[in-house]
DNA sequence: ACATCTCTTAGATAGACGTCGAACTATCAG
DNA sequence: CTGATAGTTCGACGTCTATCTAAGAGATGT
Protein backbone atom coordinates (compact mmCIF):
# COMPACT_ATOMS: atom_id res chain seq x y z
CA UNK A 1 0.00 0.00 0.00
CA UNK A 2 1.36 3.53 -0.65
CA UNK A 3 1.06 6.73 1.27
CA UNK A 4 -1.52 8.15 -1.22
CA UNK A 5 -3.82 6.07 -0.31
CA UNK A 6 -4.80 8.63 2.05
CA UNK A 7 -7.99 9.70 0.27
CA UNK A 8 -8.57 12.67 2.72
CA UNK A 9 -5.41 14.04 1.91
CA UNK A 10 -5.65 13.91 -2.03
CA UNK A 11 -3.45 16.68 -4.01
CA UNK A 12 -4.80 18.14 -6.99
CA UNK A 13 -2.91 19.07 -10.31
CA UNK A 14 -3.21 22.43 -11.67
CA UNK A 15 -5.29 20.88 -14.60
CA UNK A 16 -7.71 19.38 -12.30
CA UNK A 17 -7.81 22.54 -9.89
CA UNK A 18 -9.08 24.21 -13.00
CA UNK A 19 -11.19 22.13 -14.03
CA UNK A 20 -12.93 22.38 -11.15
CA UNK A 21 -13.28 25.98 -11.01
CA UNK A 22 -14.81 26.06 -14.33
CA UNK A 23 -17.32 23.30 -13.31
CA UNK A 24 -18.22 25.61 -10.18
CA UNK A 25 -18.77 28.55 -12.62
CA UNK A 26 -22.40 28.04 -13.35
CA UNK A 27 -24.71 28.25 -10.89
CA UNK A 28 -27.36 25.74 -11.96
CA UNK A 29 -23.95 23.11 -12.02
CA UNK A 30 -23.37 24.05 -8.43
CA UNK A 31 -26.68 23.91 -7.30
CA UNK A 32 -26.84 20.44 -8.53
CA UNK A 33 -23.29 19.72 -6.93
CA UNK A 34 -25.33 21.02 -3.70
CA UNK A 35 -27.80 18.39 -3.90
CA UNK A 36 -25.22 15.48 -4.79
CA UNK A 37 -23.55 16.72 -1.51
CA UNK A 38 -26.57 17.21 0.60
CA UNK A 39 -27.35 13.28 0.27
CA UNK A 40 -25.11 9.84 1.14
CA UNK A 41 -26.31 9.22 -2.89
CA UNK A 42 -28.76 10.81 -4.70
CA UNK A 43 -30.57 9.58 -7.92
CA UNK A 44 -30.57 11.33 -10.75
CA UNK A 45 -34.38 11.98 -11.16
CA UNK A 46 -34.39 12.61 -7.92
CA UNK A 47 -32.69 16.04 -8.32
CA UNK A 48 -34.78 19.35 -7.99
CA UNK A 49 -33.68 21.95 -10.98
CA UNK A 50 -35.95 24.85 -10.38
CA UNK A 51 -36.59 26.29 -13.89
CA UNK A 52 -37.51 23.89 -16.61
CA UNK A 53 -34.33 22.79 -17.69
CA UNK A 54 -34.61 19.91 -19.80
CA UNK A 55 -33.12 16.07 -19.42
CA UNK A 56 -30.62 16.80 -22.21
CA UNK A 57 -29.09 20.13 -19.81
CA UNK A 58 -28.94 18.17 -16.63
CA UNK A 59 -27.36 15.54 -18.57
CA UNK A 60 -24.52 17.67 -19.90
CA UNK A 61 -24.31 19.29 -16.31
CA UNK A 62 -23.67 15.96 -14.74
CA UNK A 63 -21.10 14.94 -17.42
CA UNK A 64 -18.88 18.49 -16.58
CA UNK A 65 -19.19 17.51 -12.69
CA UNK A 66 -18.09 14.30 -13.56
CA UNK A 67 -15.17 14.59 -16.03
CA UNK A 68 -13.80 17.15 -13.58
CA UNK A 69 -14.02 14.57 -10.90
CA UNK A 70 -16.42 16.11 -8.33
CA UNK A 71 -18.73 13.74 -8.96
CA UNK A 72 -19.39 9.60 -9.54
CA UNK A 73 -22.49 8.22 -11.31
CA UNK A 74 -23.30 4.58 -11.27
CA UNK A 75 -26.25 2.66 -13.22
CA UNK A 76 -28.71 1.55 -10.93
CA UNK A 77 -31.39 -0.29 -13.04
CA UNK A 78 -32.76 2.59 -15.47
CA UNK A 79 -31.36 5.26 -12.86
CA UNK A 80 -28.05 6.95 -12.44
CA UNK A 81 -26.89 7.33 -8.23
CA UNK A 82 -25.06 10.53 -8.02
CA UNK A 83 -22.47 10.89 -5.09
CA UNK A 84 -20.25 13.38 -4.23
CA UNK A 85 -16.44 12.46 -4.01
CA UNK A 86 -15.63 14.05 -0.79
CA UNK A 87 -11.96 13.38 -0.87
CA UNK A 88 -11.85 15.42 -4.14
CA UNK A 89 -13.91 18.17 -2.58
CA UNK A 90 -11.35 18.47 0.40
CA UNK A 91 -8.88 18.31 -1.87
CA UNK A 92 -10.32 21.43 -4.22
CA UNK A 93 -11.22 23.66 -0.79
CA UNK A 94 -7.34 22.77 0.52
CA UNK A 95 -6.00 24.03 -2.52
CA UNK A 96 -8.17 27.66 -2.02
CA UNK A 97 -7.06 27.83 1.11
CA UNK A 98 -3.04 28.04 0.50
CA UNK A 99 -4.00 31.00 -1.29
CA UNK B 1 -21.42 48.52 17.10
CA UNK B 2 -22.97 45.54 15.39
CA UNK B 3 -22.67 42.30 15.47
CA UNK B 4 -21.45 41.57 12.19
CA UNK B 5 -18.92 44.30 12.60
CA UNK B 6 -16.73 40.88 13.04
CA UNK B 7 -15.09 40.79 9.34
CA UNK B 8 -14.04 37.57 9.89
CA UNK B 9 -17.16 35.90 9.81
CA UNK B 10 -18.93 37.73 7.00
CA UNK B 11 -21.58 35.98 5.03
CA UNK B 12 -22.05 35.99 1.27
CA UNK B 13 -25.28 36.96 -0.62
CA UNK B 14 -25.90 34.06 -3.39
CA UNK B 15 -24.99 36.67 -6.31
CA UNK B 16 -21.55 37.39 -4.28
CA UNK B 17 -20.79 33.69 -3.91
CA UNK B 18 -21.67 33.35 -7.68
CA UNK B 19 -19.76 36.35 -8.68
CA UNK B 20 -16.50 35.32 -7.11
CA UNK B 21 -17.01 31.38 -8.92
CA UNK B 22 -17.24 33.25 -12.03
CA UNK B 23 -14.72 35.09 -11.04
CA UNK B 24 -12.18 31.78 -10.13
CA UNK B 25 -13.65 30.29 -13.38
CA UNK B 26 -10.24 31.74 -15.33
CA UNK B 27 -7.10 30.57 -14.82
CA UNK B 28 -5.02 33.56 -15.58
CA UNK B 29 -7.86 35.54 -13.34
CA UNK B 30 -6.64 32.87 -10.51
CA UNK B 31 -2.94 33.53 -10.55
CA UNK B 32 -3.38 36.95 -10.64
CA UNK B 33 -5.67 36.79 -7.64
CA UNK B 34 -2.32 34.39 -6.15
CA UNK B 35 -0.25 37.18 -6.46
CA UNK B 36 -2.00 39.32 -4.90
CA UNK B 37 -2.41 37.10 -1.97
CA UNK B 38 0.65 36.61 -1.61
CA UNK B 39 1.83 39.76 -0.47
CA UNK B 40 0.31 42.46 2.26
CA UNK B 41 0.12 44.48 -1.18
CA UNK B 42 0.99 44.54 -4.53
CA UNK B 43 1.22 47.22 -7.34
CA UNK B 44 -0.35 46.43 -10.07
CA UNK B 45 3.08 46.55 -12.37
CA UNK B 46 4.92 44.02 -10.50
CA UNK B 47 1.99 41.47 -11.39
CA UNK B 48 4.30 38.74 -13.15
CA UNK B 49 1.91 37.70 -15.86
CA UNK B 50 3.51 34.95 -17.90
CA UNK B 51 2.63 34.49 -21.67
CA UNK B 52 2.38 38.11 -23.20
CA UNK B 53 -1.10 39.50 -21.90
CA UNK B 54 -1.83 43.02 -22.53
CA UNK B 55 -1.91 45.60 -20.34
CA UNK B 56 -5.99 46.30 -20.88
CA UNK B 57 -6.40 42.51 -20.55
CA UNK B 58 -5.12 42.85 -17.00
CA UNK B 59 -7.37 45.93 -16.28
CA UNK B 60 -10.00 43.81 -17.56
CA UNK B 61 -8.88 40.99 -15.01
CA UNK B 62 -8.49 43.34 -12.05
CA UNK B 63 -11.85 44.76 -12.38
CA UNK B 64 -13.34 41.38 -12.33
CA UNK B 65 -11.84 40.83 -9.16
CA UNK B 66 -12.63 44.45 -7.69
CA UNK B 67 -16.12 43.62 -8.87
CA UNK B 68 -16.30 39.95 -7.20
CA UNK B 69 -15.41 42.21 -4.28
CA UNK B 70 -12.01 39.80 -3.57
CA UNK B 71 -10.14 42.70 -4.35
CA UNK B 72 -9.34 46.08 -3.33
CA UNK B 73 -7.74 48.44 -5.59
CA UNK B 74 -6.08 52.15 -4.53
CA UNK B 75 -3.99 54.61 -6.36
CA UNK B 76 -1.03 55.39 -5.28
CA UNK B 77 0.76 57.70 -7.34
CA UNK B 78 0.85 56.63 -11.36
CA UNK B 79 0.65 52.88 -9.58
CA UNK B 80 -2.07 50.96 -8.39
CA UNK B 81 -1.95 49.04 -5.47
CA UNK B 82 -4.03 46.02 -4.86
CA UNK B 83 -4.88 43.68 -1.95
CA UNK B 84 -6.72 40.61 -1.16
CA UNK B 85 -9.99 41.07 0.66
CA UNK B 86 -9.02 38.45 3.09
CA UNK B 87 -12.40 38.19 4.97
CA UNK B 88 -14.29 38.06 1.88
CA UNK B 89 -12.01 35.25 0.81
CA UNK B 90 -13.17 33.26 3.97
CA UNK B 91 -16.09 33.78 3.83
CA UNK B 92 -15.99 32.14 0.37
CA UNK B 93 -14.20 29.11 1.56
CA UNK B 94 -16.53 28.17 4.14
CA UNK B 95 -19.40 28.86 1.79
CA UNK B 96 -18.02 26.29 -0.25
CA UNK B 97 -17.24 23.91 3.00
CA UNK B 98 -21.11 23.93 3.60
CA UNK B 99 -21.68 21.84 0.56
C1' DA C 1 -41.67 -8.30 -29.00
C1' DC C 2 -43.38 -4.01 -27.50
C1' DA C 3 -44.13 -0.08 -24.85
C1' DT C 4 -42.35 2.78 -21.31
C1' DC C 5 -39.23 5.06 -18.44
C1' DT C 6 -34.61 7.25 -17.84
C1' DC C 7 -31.06 9.15 -19.32
C1' DT C 8 -27.47 10.26 -23.40
C1' DT C 9 -25.72 11.91 -27.77
C1' DA C 10 -25.68 14.92 -31.78
C1' DG C 11 -26.32 19.08 -33.98
C1' DA C 12 -27.74 23.86 -33.88
C1' DT C 13 -28.07 28.43 -31.82
C1' DA C 14 -27.60 32.38 -28.96
C1' DG C 15 -25.18 34.69 -25.54
C1' DA C 16 -21.10 35.21 -22.54
C1' DC C 17 -16.30 36.02 -22.18
C1' DG C 18 -11.15 36.55 -22.99
C1' DT C 19 -8.37 39.02 -25.84
C1' DC C 20 -6.40 42.75 -28.38
C1' DG C 21 -5.23 47.47 -30.51
C1' DA C 22 -6.19 52.20 -30.26
C1' DA C 23 -7.50 56.09 -28.04
C1' DC C 24 -7.98 58.20 -23.49
C1' DT C 25 -6.98 59.78 -18.49
C1' DA C 26 -4.07 60.54 -14.59
C1' DT C 27 0.34 61.30 -12.45
C1' DC C 28 4.86 62.82 -12.19
C1' DA C 29 9.66 64.72 -13.82
C1' DG C 30 12.11 68.47 -16.18
C1' DC D 1 3.95 72.90 -21.00
C1' DT D 2 5.95 68.66 -22.73
C1' DG D 3 6.95 64.08 -22.53
C1' DA D 4 6.94 59.75 -20.38
C1' DT D 5 4.87 56.27 -17.50
C1' DA D 6 0.80 53.50 -15.67
C1' DG D 7 -3.69 52.04 -16.15
C1' DT D 8 -8.40 52.42 -18.20
C1' DT D 9 -12.09 52.48 -21.60
C1' DC D 10 -14.03 51.29 -26.03
C1' DG D 11 -15.17 48.55 -29.90
C1' DA D 12 -14.44 44.48 -32.33
C1' DC D 13 -13.41 39.61 -32.94
C1' DG D 14 -13.14 34.66 -32.09
C1' DT D 15 -13.95 31.07 -29.02
C1' DC D 16 -16.35 28.74 -25.49
C1' DT D 17 -20.52 27.20 -23.38
C1' DA D 18 -25.40 26.70 -21.72
C1' DT D 19 -29.37 25.51 -23.78
C1' DC D 20 -32.71 23.26 -26.67
C1' DT D 21 -34.95 19.72 -29.89
C1' DA D 22 -34.77 15.37 -31.95
C1' DA D 23 -33.15 11.00 -32.17
C1' DG D 24 -30.75 7.07 -29.84
C1' DA D 25 -29.75 3.59 -26.25
C1' DG D 26 -30.27 0.78 -22.00
C1' DA D 27 -33.32 -1.30 -18.49
C1' DT D 28 -37.79 -3.09 -16.98
C1' DG D 29 -42.59 -4.75 -17.11
C1' DT D 30 -46.28 -7.07 -19.83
Amino acid sequence: MTASADSSQEVLTQEQFQAISRTLADPRRFAILQQIASQQSLLCGSLDVQGCISPATISHHLRELQEAGLVDAERQGRSMCLRLRRSIWNAYIRHLQQI
